[in-house]
Parts: C-alpha cells; sequence; structure tokens
DNA sequence: TTCCAGGCAGTAG
DNA sequence: CTACTGCATGGA
C-alpha cells in the first residue's frame, strides 16, 4: 500500500472534526478504524473492487483526505466515490442549524449546541456491518459488545497489510452465510445471536435483503417494517440501523438502555419509560429524532 | 449470589 | 400497546 492522493473537503457550519473522533475515541478500541495522531483511517472496498485506506484529519479549516492503496491508475476515476464517503461518515452535508434552534429553545437541552458544538451523527455504511453490530450489541455492555466483534472480525474478517497497521475489513455476507450456528459460540456469540447473523448474511448473500432494496421503498415506515420481519431485528436495532446506515432523521431507539439512562439523568423520565413519555419528549424535534437521540448518547461519556 | 448491560422472540392480556 | 418469560455472556 502506498500513498495514492491527497484530497481536501471544506468544513461545513456546525462541524467539529474533534466532536466527531472524540465519539469514536471513547476507548473502546473499535476494531474496524484507526485512530491515531489525530486522523481516523479504514479500509474501503470501492465500486471496482479494489481496497483503499482513507485517512482522515483536520488540517487548518478544511478535512484532509489521505488515501493508501495499490492502483494509481484507477483511483482519479474514484475521486468522487471517496469524497462522498467521507462526507456520509460525517454527515457533512446535512445543516443541521435548525437542530440547533430546537435546542436552543428547549428548557433542559439549550445547553448543548454549545457543549457539543459541531458534533455529527456518525454513519455506519456497510448494511450488514450495522446489522452485526446491533445483534452483537444487544442486551450486553459496550466493552463485551466491541470485544465480541473484535472476534468476528478477526477471525472471519480479511486483514488488511500496511507497513505499520493491520487493519480489518467486516466480514463478508457470503463469509458469514457459510458458517454454522457452532461456529460462532467460541466467539462468545449467543445461540440466538449466531442464528439471527447467519441468517441476516444468508438474506444479503441471496440477495434477498440490500441496501439498494431498502432504499427503493417508498418511506421510512415501509423500510422499518421490512427490517422487523427479519428474525433478530427488533424495534432497536431498525432503528438504530436505519439512523447510522442510512442517514434517516426520524429514528427513536426505544428500550434503548443509553437511551434511557440520558432520559432518566436529563428530564427524569423512566427509569424504563413508555413509548408515549418518550415520544413526548421528542414531539418538539420532529425530523431531527435520530440527531437527539446522538445527542442524548454523547451526554453519556 | 444477584443484578444488569446500547434486546429479541414468544405468549398473554 | 404493555407485561411477562427464557435466552446467553461476563463484569460489578
Amino acid at each position: 500500500m502506498r500513498h495514492l492522493l491527497t484530497l481536501t473537503l471544506a468544513q461545513p457550519p456546525l462541524f467539529s472534526f474533534k466532536e466527531c473522533l472524540w465519539f469514536l475515541d471513547r476507548g473502546y478500541d473499535d476494531c474496524l478504524y484507526r485512530i491515531h495522531e489525530g486522523s481516523i483511517s479504514k479500509p474501503l472496498v470501492l465500486a471496482n473492487g479494489e481496497v483503499i485506506i482513507v485517512q482522515v484529519s483536520e488540517l487548518g479549516s478544511s478535512l484532509k483526505v489521505a488515501v493508501l492503496g495499490q492502483d494509481s491508475e484507477r483511483i482519479e476515476s474514484s475521486t468522487q466515490e471517496i469524497i462522498d464517503y467521507v462526507k456520509e461518515w460525517f454527515d457533512m452535508d446535512r445543516d443541521i442549524a435548525p437542530f440547533y434552534q430546537l435546542l436552543g429553545q428547549h428548557r433542559l437541552l439549550h445547553f448543548m449546541p454549545e457543549r457539543y458544538a459541531g458534533f455529527r451523527l456518525i454513519g455506519i455504511r456497510s448494511l450488514l456491518e450495522a446489522l452485526c453490530w446491533c445483534v452483537i450489541g444487544q442486551q450486553i455492555n459496550l466493552s463485551f459488545a466491541h470485544r465480541v466483534k473484535r472476534n468476528l472480525v478477526t477471525t472471519y474478517g480479511t486483514p488488511i497489510e500496511t507497513d505499520d497497521y493491520t487493519y480489518h475489513l467486516s466480514p463478508s455476507a457470503e463469509v458469514l452465510a457459510g458458517l454454522s450456528r457452532e461456529d460462532l459460540w467460541p466467539l462468545k456469540f449467543s445461540r440466538q445471536k449466531s442464528d439471527y447473523i447467519i441468517g441476516i448474511a444468508r438474506l444479503m448473500a441471496e440477495g434477498k435483503l440490500s441496501r439498494k432494496q431498502l432504499e427503493a421503498l417508498p418511506t421510512f415506515e415501509d423500510r422499518k417494517k421490512a427490517l422487523l420481519e427479519i428474525k433478530g431485528i427488533g424495534a432497536w436495532t431498525a432503528n438504530y440501523v436505519l439512523m447510522k446506515s442510512f442517514a434517516e432523521m426520524r429514528c427513536i431507539t426505544y428500550g434503548d438502555t443509553g437511551l434511557n439512562q440520558a432520559l432518566k439523568s436529563i428530564a427524569g423520565i423512566g427509569p424504563k419509560p413508555k413509548k408515549e413519555e418518550i415520544d413526548t419528549f421528542f414531539a418538539p424535534f420532529v425530523g431531527w429524532e435520530s440527531y437527539l437521540v446522538f445527542y442524548l448518547w454523547r451526554t453519556l461519556s
């Protein structure tokens, strides 16, 4: 792998790379990206099949995107794809001023625009990766969840070597679809979760579930309904995936313990709030529910 | 030992 | 819709 090119992106208003990086570097040592000396880097498979490493860092008032790879011939034609990926990753094309306006008017949340200025919804572009992460994270604490994810990624993902670091691509649907449930038990998956992951991977490998198919559905509710029909995907996972992988703005992760904690400490709601109580709290933020969930999570660590 | 952690499926009401 | 159970792991 060698350096192929460097791109420069203007930082939009109300954007803070440091806030985004802080969230990604909360101390769980995620195995799918590397945070190093103020930069974040991760491997990416381009549409043409080439594997590259994108490394994003701050350079003055801009973002610098360095690209590592093998094939310098074709990389120029992928420039826009790489820019789009980074913009989507950090939700850079969204004007969040209206959200800040609503926060500023709120009795309990008016501190957020200043304290978390420029914090953005961090995306997980890969649908399978997002779904795997959700299933793994169901009902276990985050540090254990990260460990299980690392087991999965280092066992069934693809290592990508560079001079000073070994990255990993998350496992493909084809690889996971070929596993049997017992294969995942040593990686600390429960029986149910093994079945969920393999079932989801098989749907994707068979072409019965894909980003394209979900995006083709007319409404947010249709996409949620389609996800909920799949074994292992409940309300929490459906909302989380639509938020993180599709950048849907109206997702509330009902039942989420982190959300419940934040609502308890900030608004005194709960400890186990009913759907209606949550909806009432979210009512002033129509169209920004996902951002509110994300900002509430931000208050936790 | 008990409780619980960024839940889900199944059943009952 | 809520309320319940059973399912699994591992840390506090």
